[in-house]
DNA sequence: TGATAAGCGAGACGGTACGTCCGGTCTTGAG
DNA sequence: CTCAAGACCGGACGTACCGTCTCGCTTATCA
């Protein structure tokens, strides 16, 4: 009996070189002329292939883009145990670290210009996120606000929701892009203790 | 003593029509076929107009599309007085209001891209949303750390980058882009009070 | 030996039928608008095609017009025998029918200003009228002088020049413009009486 | 009473100075950079004034140039005695040099261009012509007719038209514009030759 | 082993949109 | 009514780039 798995899809199989040549050339060159300027006929240049070669595998520069900017990862360790207030702050670090990396910086704003146009590209993206530590921050404050460690009522999304936006226009509103540890201080304190002085 | 006359500088004034028009067909296509696929030469034509008397305008898609989705506006009722709740949950639903409106929507993805790869459009755009609420929030953010009003120690640029980017993320993140009122008190709620349970 | 097989070129093939519909569109357009008036935007909107398509083919409107008016034609009738006067006469009458076309009487002097000031138009131009009739004339003309035909010492060029200046002129000249055979016997008259030697 | 002399239109005088800097400007131009890419406005600058003045006193480009190329001047010497060889040998002559003059072979294929399109400056170019040599010379070759000096049944009008013609495709054949007086002698001994009654 | 099918480099194509040049006009303020 | 200064409007330009296509070849699976 022969078995089920999948064969050998009929043709010439892709060169897997091609592959990592082009994501490597395109993780170069966002950061060298940025998002808008980057042109697949250069990505292609730089990868010493082709753009018909770069078509086959990605439907367009901002799929390219996403998976090279931000690829497949170890989701890194999980902020499972310890205080609830510690988890926030390796998570606002995290995000922090992810967006403020060269990349990221460069390919982020013309991605999200991309993604608010194209629900496919969107549901990508997300998925790139989800599976990385947002995923696991999410799990994290749905427990915290189950077992009374959180306050009740806060929605865990809305929390993931601002720390993102906060880090992306943190960043967007300082040119060079530094964002220091008392930056992550201050926006910790302020999500955790909030904006109005305890009472009593 | 110079005289604080203005005279009319030399040349033929332009037509204020033409601005006008500019904004208005601008504001329209970029909701109908967003901002990605806007061209100029496509507003000038609905303006009546031709594109070298837009290029003399605006250096480009992106000043003009910038000034017909957040035109200069009345900068509203000063939230001068009242409990500082208040005003929070306002400066919020204000902000979701304005990030909201469908020319917003269609034009603000793509205008981060470029503010991010342009210094010079990036202050105009700062400028912009400073001198609405923005500006008078932060005023009183400010006030209200000195009165004891707010928790010491909190940053008011940082509560402004926090919401600004919350209310951002979460209309990418919904496809109908609908942010109701229950979002804006979950928002307010968390930004008030702090993730934490307060002690004792 | 080198193969005679010439192997097709690399790369995507025109596509003719745009060849024909943008000499098509050159020729109507150019009767319609007059030379100066033509814009190469123009006829590609004409032939249902873009700019860059054209571009692509002819370096300009120039290169363009001059093939849509002076089509490689079959190089008619050779005008090897019958005594000399006819021959002239024809191929006054030939020049005259060849210039005075709606779309050639447009396109000339546009053309000629043009070809004033670029060698390399200067030399296509020359080459285009040199495979037609005016070729074999100066082979016909050549002949004549060697044989004692025609007086000795005529320059079959100069007498080329003669006829197409003075049919250019001429259709200058006549808004109308229109060259009767009664104006062709008195140019043809007045060039034979030089060019056939004296009888004894 | 008063005269009815006209008085002097009311108003600011124009500047004769600026006629005269603008002519010369657009002679010196139209050779250096030729009829196409001579631009008004580097006229203006040229000549030290501006745009406006200058389309005060020339309805367009084609209008100052053919002033400037070909100014009213002396009508040159009567060519009303001596042999009709002679005299046409001098009107072939005469009409290379006009036409060879760095000015003329500047404007003059652009000027053809604009003439054929515009009835207006047809007519005033050829005013310009019919006052210099080829009016006298249109005079002398109808006298020549009468008197039976020229073969009876030549057109005057046929024969200005084929030297000038002749001319000015003999210029644009040659790149350097160079027309010896071997070439005028071929051309007038081509045209004397048909244009002389044969002897006996 | 040969047929089938897809990938590959090379490179040109069709077409959208760009940003600019310049011709001709208009306004202001002075003469 | 002219002048200088200068900006304005709009037609047309020639180019850069995107995504696709064609070609001749290579590399694999399947019959």
């Amino acid at each position: 009996m022969t078995t089920p798995v999948r064969s050998a899809p009929p043709g010439r199989p892709r060169d897997p070189r091609i592959d990592r040549a082009v994501l490597r050339a395109a993780e170069e060159l966002v950061v060298e002329v940025g998002y808008a300027d980057l042109s697949v006929g250069a990505i292609a240049e730089r990868a010493g292939t082709t753009k018909p070669a770069i078509y086959r595998r990605w439907p367009g520069k901002a799929y390219l883009v996403h998976e090279a900017a931000f690829p497949d990862t170890a989701p890194g360790p999980a902020p499972d145990d310890g205080p609830l207030a510690d988890d926030v702050r390796a998570m606002v670090s995290a995000c922090r670290d992810v967006f403020a990396r060269p990349v990221a910086r460069a390919a982020l704003p013309g991605l999200l210009a991309e993604v608010a146009g194209d629900p496919v590209l969107n549901g990508a993206v997300l998925a790139r996120f989800r599976a990385g530590t947002w995923g696991a921050m999410h799990d994290r404050l749905t427990r915290a606000v189950a077992t009374g460690e959180a306050r009740p009522g806060v929605d865990p999304d809305v929390l993931i929701e601002t720390v993102g936006g906060a880090t992306l226009l943190a960043l967007l509103n300082r040119p060079d892009g530094v964002l220091d540890d008392a930056w992550v201080e201050r926006l910790t304190t302020l999500l955790l203790g909030g904006l109005l002085p305890e009472p009593g």
